[in-house]
DNA sequence: GTGAAAGCGCTAACAA
DNA sequence: TTGTTAGCGCTTTCAC
């Protein structure tokens, strides 16, 4: 299996080892047919025996085709992103195609660079999770194919679009609250300009106003964009309990959060559940192991991951998507635990 | 902004629109020299005006160069790894450099596959993190240039390699749980394999040894190797436990393991840090914010990643490096928390 | 069933 | 300072 050759071997030199022409060797190697049996057995030894590997530049660049799909996303280390991430390429792996990951850093000018690169790399579609704006397409080639995830395209005509029920999310959780006993609610939020969250605070809304529960005494509290870490959400929680905004159920707008709020009531002696009660989103994996364990919203990352990359995948294969395929919801589940 | 424009513009267009030849474009844009300042400007007006962007595919098999770096992860959907990625990625953007992420998912066959694919797309370079088996460099071209993170090379010679200390991290975790008075420790382990994993394990025999704690005594808990998750440290502690192992400080060879050992205790009716000590390792996030805070190993995972990723450069920039440089240990740090 | 030849878009000799 | 030309390794007409 050693293949420590110097130079690796080309077509043009199977062909010539073999005794054919280079289109004959090439027909074998894609099985494009208009070959004998007895040539694909003699050119399938001859490129076994040399270790030929096909350079996939000089295919992409003849057939305007990389065998690559670009991943834009705001920021690998995310929890939830890496899954999602992680699915997408097994498998598109499994598919016969790699994935360039950018991590966008919510920074447009680095997104728009990126999408320059993505393009002469000729990266057969997009795969582009979340981010703060909309989509808009009109920034990349018009044959630029794409699939948004948790992150609305301006112009939803191009674009396919598929997220998580965020809404229902922020509903359910809210309600989980108020029918435990809730009756004064806080939201923790941060990065408002997100299409999740601002679906999630919008279902939080709802709730409240389906119970009756009026929106003035409750509590948005906000957390930096920057400031996705938990510590910035325990300071805040902490700064506005001192400032006597007590609640009884807090709804953070992912599980970091949460469990930045959970130590800052724990901090200010309220106990979790039995003061506060809280509940979080994305039921990261830790959720379980904290204490009190954490109830959280758990978004069905593999379905969407997978869902994602089988449009991708048709449109690349120039199939027609109906309009329900093209903009999809994925159902989201509530995850009980100790903190409510 | 907008580049909607149906067909990609070549140099070649380009060239003909501003009247010079194909190869004063290639200068230009690539700073070249061998132009004059009016031709320069001549010539970036008409790319600018015709939204002109640089075929890379075309470039790559040109110059035999991609601009590309192969990562080879175990799984991305690892806090630790994930983080390392990040940071690869940011620092190699920043270079000109694009990453393609291969979850090898710990399978050789795949991770055989994938390195096929990356030697036929032509990628500058290779960033393996991690992995069960020593990397064998054999297995990829003699020129593959190779940067192994946590991952012994089987030739040493070709490749270069860096690591955190990790039995120093074992070392000293022991150490603490020792020094605040335990006398039966357990250490729970998985991915035994791992050259990490055994750093670590051989830096808990050796301060084993140091205090004159005899190692029969003790109690080396095993985690299947699928099994990454907290469940199943949970599951083997209270197994544990229920035998009547009982163990007053555990040092978990992973952040996440602790948390499943964390919860066991508790279930058990062990009180965390009365009447066992927890420690574990990579710092994750959460160690703050788990309910008592844990005390981790934390490996610096920026310089990690930001030297390999230079390490890597100077490789392809076909500078001589020093065996200093060729092999790196990177300190660790220890956060004591609640936990211990 | 097979081969010859053109060309994808770029860069790098070499010539001028 | 600029242009001409060849060729990277592959696929794909078109001819036989």
């Amino acid at each position: 299996m050693n293949n420590n050759d110097e130079n690796k071997i080309s077509i043009k030199q199977i062909a010539k080892l073999s005794g054919v022409s280079p289109a004959t060797v090439s027909r074998v190697i894609n099985n494009n047919g208009r070959f004998s049996e007895k040539t694909r057995h003699h050119v399938m030894k001859v490129i076994k025996e040399n270790n030929y590997g096909m350079n996939y530049i000089a295919k992409s660049l003849r057939m305007k085709k990389s065998f690559t799909i670009g991943v834009l996303v705001p920021d690998i280390s995310n929890a939830f992103f890496s899954s999602i991430v992680l699915r997408m390429e097994k498998y598109l792996y499994s598919k016969g195609y790699s994935v360039i990951i950018c991590n966008t850093d919510r920074d447009e000018q680095k997104e728009l660079a990126y999408l320059r690169t993505l393009e002469g790399k000729m990266v057969d579609g997009l795969l582009v999770i979340s981010g703060d704006q909309e989509f808009d397409p009109s920034v990349v080639q018009a044959q630029t194919l794409t699939v948004c995830i948790d992150r609305k395209p301006k112009n939803a005509d191009n674009v396919v679009f598929i997220s998580s029920d965020h809404y229902r999310g922020g509903l359910l959780a809210t309600e989980v609250l108020i029918k435990k006993g809730c009756e004064k609610l806080g939201i923790i939020i941060s990065h408002e300009n997100l299409y999740s969250s601002r679906e999630r605070l919008r279902g939080f809304k709802d709730a409240l106003e389906t119970y009756g529960l009026p929106y003035s005494v409750n509590k948005v509290i906000r957390v930096e964009d920057k400031e996705t870490k938990p510590e910035a959400a325990r300071l805040q929680i902490l700064k506005s309990l001192r400032q006597g905004d007590l609640f009884d159920g807090v709804f953070a707008i992912n599980d970091r959060l949460a469990f930045g709020a959970m130590k800052a009531c724990r901090e200010f002696g309220l106990k979790v559940p039995e003061n506060v009660k809280i509940i979080g989103f994305d039921d990261d994996l830790l959720c379980t192991y904290s204490s009190p364990s954490l109830s959280s919203v758990k978004q069905d990352s593999d379905q969407l991951a997978k869902k994602a990359c089988d449009l991708l995948l048709k449109l690349i294969h120039l199939e027609v998507l109906t309009s329900n395929e093209r903009c999809q919801i994925i159902p989201i589940n509530i995850v009980l635990r100790e903190s409510v």
